[in-house]
Parts: structure tokens; sequence; C-alpha cells
DNA sequence: TAGATTGTTAATCGATTAACAATC
DNA sequence: TAGATTGTTAATCGATTAACAATC
């Protein structure tokens, strides 16, 4: 994953050492080179890497090149935060259509979209091939909108709804629990425990 | 970490085997016991653990039993969203104050809360106690939020904004990167970049 | 050719697991 | 006492790093 971090290299030099990158993205360079000849043989010995091409290759390797056309379903207040995110874009994410039930809000727009029903979702699906699903419902509405996405030929959902759900093994889930972000942080109050937990 | 799905233990046994607790957690005996022993000797050899001693155990060691009081900066979509977030208080976060910037919405309220201006920061850190701040402001805003933070006496921070901050070293930052989770989406869709990027 | 740096093998380190004496 | 299970040591496994022959 530390790859990532060498996606911006700056062009300022042709190439690069093993050394030079490991610096950079904070690693060993033994790990570096191991890593990057997976990829086959870029470097060139007595020279270093190229810069240029481990940058696109990276990219491609990494899946930046792609564009996954992403399924919004919940236009409340996380829904529209997260329609409205700046950062996803960068990674290729696109969101391409925002679902919601309740009848108010179906025609309303956030950011640049309109709110749709979520019983178009099965037709928005396959028109714009998409691969992936935010749930952004109320926990209770959850496992309800999951069954639809699983039937609607989605294989990936990232359930942001405090909700543990039960899905077919074909399809991946991740939570989001923003809890767990904060919880992390505690660690750091209290180093006591830092130790009992770190396994 | 996994210590963390023992906490809700059921009560139905008196005792737990080694073997019963990481069937729950999904690991290995051995690893439970190693562990555990961390806190003492808290197993009874021929018996297992006590699940009522354990469970008051694991949440007095996991940070459970204490409260946290949390300021959240930014009452935009996103900020409304972690104030209504129905996680936190599970593991003992709470959010006690919000704080905007723009005039209009100081004075209105998101869940249970009334904005105030960020001017207010630190009378309500030191009144309240707070410990934590969530940042979940436009990436423009963040640094200088963090800034006020800082001086405020805050210590750790969770920064949902797409943004790097520049902070002092004993101030704990975490940013959430929402684009990483669908990044990590993204693996199981194209298997093929699995390999390369498990390092 | 001499210096530099890769690609890869071997050594090291740490974390996980098996095994078992201690003991309830 | 016999069976069960802990606490801990030793063995295993995997991942990281050092080292070096290949070679630009």
């Amino acid at each position: 994953m530390y790859l990532r971090s060498l996606v911006d290299l700056s062009a300022s030099h042709q190439t690069c050492s093993s050394e030079q990158l490991a610096a950079i993205a904070g690693v060993n360079s033994a790990q570096v080179r191991k890593d990057l000849s997976h990829f086959g043989s870029l470097g060139t010995r007595g020279v270093g890497y190229n810069v240029a091409e481990l940058r696109s290759l990276l990219r491609e390797a990494l899946g930046l090149t792609r564009d996954y056309p992403v399924a919004l379903i919940g236009a409340g207040n996380l829904g529209s935060a997260l329609a409205n995110y700046e950062g996803f874009e960068t990674w290729g994410f696109e969101i391409v259509a925002v679902f919601d039930t309740e009848a108010e809000k179906v025609g309303q727009t956030v950011g640049e979209l309109t709110i749709q029903h979520l019983n178009d979702l099965e037709k928005v699906v396959a028109d714009r091939e998409v691969t992936i699903a935010i749930i952004a419902t109320p926990a209770s509405a959850a496992q309800e909108v999951a069954d639809r996405i699983t039937q609607s030929g989605i294989r990936s959902i990232l359930n942001f709804a405090p909700s543990v759900l039960h899905i077919p093994s074909n399809v991946s889930v991740r939570r989001v629990d923003l809890s767990t972000e904060l919880q992390i942080l505690t660690y750091h109050l209290s180093s006591r425990t830092d130790e009992a937990v770190s396994s």
C-alpha cells in the first residue's frame, strides 16, 4: 500500500534509485526493489528506475486509471456529504446516481445530481454499469437496501450504516465504523492500554 | 484489536474457554491466552475464563468505561451527519459542542446541539474538558481550524477534510480518507492487482 | 574499466501457533 | 484421581532486511 505514495513522484528527476524511493515512501529499499520486481524488470542496474515509466505503471497497477461509477443510496446528511466529497474523483470514483425512498427528497438535488427513487436502482445500475454502491441510510433500512443492491448485480458495497449486513459471499462489503477512528485516537490518550491492545 | 469483539460476550455462560473465545473472535486460542495473560492470571486452569470478569476487564482495558467529550468543528453536511451518528456513544464518545464560523449557521441546531461560533472554542474546551476534536470543514479551512484546536489545548484530532495538516508532534492526528475505503473495495474487483499491493 | 544500483537469495527478526508442564 | 484448560516456552511460519552477484 505504501506504493500509493510513489504515484505522485515529481518528474524533476529522470530516474530514481530504490534508495531514494524508499526514503520517500518511508520503507526499506530492499522492499521497494522486491515489490517493484513483481511488475517485471523495470529498473536499470547502476542507474535506477525511470520515474515516468514507474509512475504510469503504478497508476495502472493500483487501479487509478480506471473509472468506477458509484451509486449512493441515502440522501440524508451523510449521503449529501459523500455526494459532495472532494476526495473521490482523485482516485477514480464517480458518484453517478443518488437514491432515496422519501418522496419529498426525490427530485431534489445534491451536488450536481438529482435524487432518484430507489425503484430506479436496477435500471441505473444497468445503464451506467455501476459496480460499487455506498449505503448511507439509517441503520434500520440498511439490510433491505443491501438486499436490493445485491439483486441489482452490484458486487461491492461500502456500508456507512452502523449495522452488520447479511449478504451473499460473492459480494464484498466494507463497513466504515466512524467510531473506530476515534477509538484509535484514544489509545494515544491513554498509553497505558497501548501494550494490551497491540495485538 | 480482536479483543473488542469479546466485549459483547453473552452472559449465557458463566465461564468460557480460550478455545471458545478464539472461535468467537476468529483467532487462535494460544493468541487469546497469551493476550489475556497480559492482564494478569485471570483464567482458571481446567475451567476457563469467568465471562463477567473478563468482560468488565476488557471494557476497562479498551477504554470503554471512560467518557470522551468531543468537539465537532464544521456544521455542514458531514458535520451534521457526524453529530447525528448513532455509533459514537456506544464507544464512549459524546459530541458536546458543534462549531462553525458562518454567521447564519450559528444559533441553529444539529441533533440536540446548538451551533456555536468557533470563537467560543477555547471556553468550551476548558469548561467541558474536551480532549478530542473532529474537523469536518472544507479542506481550505482545515489548517486554520487545526491551529486553533491545537492552541486550545486539545491533543487529539480526527480530520475528515481531504487535506494534510501540519501540527505539533505532541498532537495526534488521524486523517479519515473516505476514498481509501472505496479503493480497498476495488481490489476485490480486480484480483489481478491483489498480489502486487499485498505489501 | 570503475562505480552504482538492480534483482534475488540468504539471514534476521517478529509474530503466530503448537505443545506441554502446571494446576484447577 | 482423571479430565480439562491455563500460562508459557519452544517451534514454526512469514515478512522484513541485509548482502551480494549480475550488469548497466
